[in-house]
DNA sequence: ACGGCTTGCTACATATTCCGTAGCAACAGG
DNA sequence: CCTGTTGCTACGGAATATGTAGCAAGCCGT
């Protein structure tokens, strides 16, 4: 498994962030976890995805600090990837909105 | 090609938004086009994506109206795209912040 | 009218990734 | 023990991405 971001080698952060970001399930699993933990197969029910796919994101968010398991509860935001949540709130409503533009 | 947003069968503007974001390249693609309009080849040549994929990314953006392509000048964002687009901006600052708490 | 250039876009074979199912080892309770 | 839950992995087949090549249409200069 590559360690390198994929498509980012200027080693700009935002071009790191966008492809982690950019990647298939990663954001829902990030969005998933906004307010309660979430156990592994939750999140797997939740959005659906497999067990592999499940686990290749949590490992990629945890590694990029933005998630960890805490054995009592299951996976949660850290610190950090809260803050990152709470820049992608407005997504919710702007969705809304997005959705009856396109409709 | 099927319509339906991948994993996304609740209906909910966010988790098809979600979904059409979290698609590899479509992040980075918005980005780019940020500030001025790029040309097909453009876009190819900063993502590094090959062309069969930028071609069908733009096609589901423009799709979503959040691109559209002016002959004069190249792709650009929409209205809609570039509200989009400020909702992210924040993160160009965060990522920095993320690239020291994770070295 | 011809070459040379750029435009958006497509074909096709290969490589990578993802899905779906099954199942593992560790632990907890009954 | 037996049963259930935990996180996680193996594996074969399906979907998606890559990389290279090239097409048709338009423009520009000669």
């Amino acid at each position: 498994m590559v360690k390198r971001v994929r498509g980012s080698t200027t080693g700009r952060p935002i071009m790191a962030l966008l492809d982690l970001l950019g990647r298939r399930w990663t954001l829902r699993i990030v969005w998933e976890l906004r307010e309660e933990p979430k156990r592994f197969r939750e999140l797997q029910d939740l959005t659906g995805a497999s067990p592999t796919i499940v686990n290749t994101r949590l490992a990629e968010l945890r590694e990029a600090k933005l998630v960890e398991l805490d054995d009592a509860t299951g996976y949660r935001l850290t610190a950090l990837g809260n803050e990152l949540l709470r820049l992608f709130l407005p997504l919710h409503v702007w969705s809304e909105k997005w959705a009856k533009a396109t409709a």
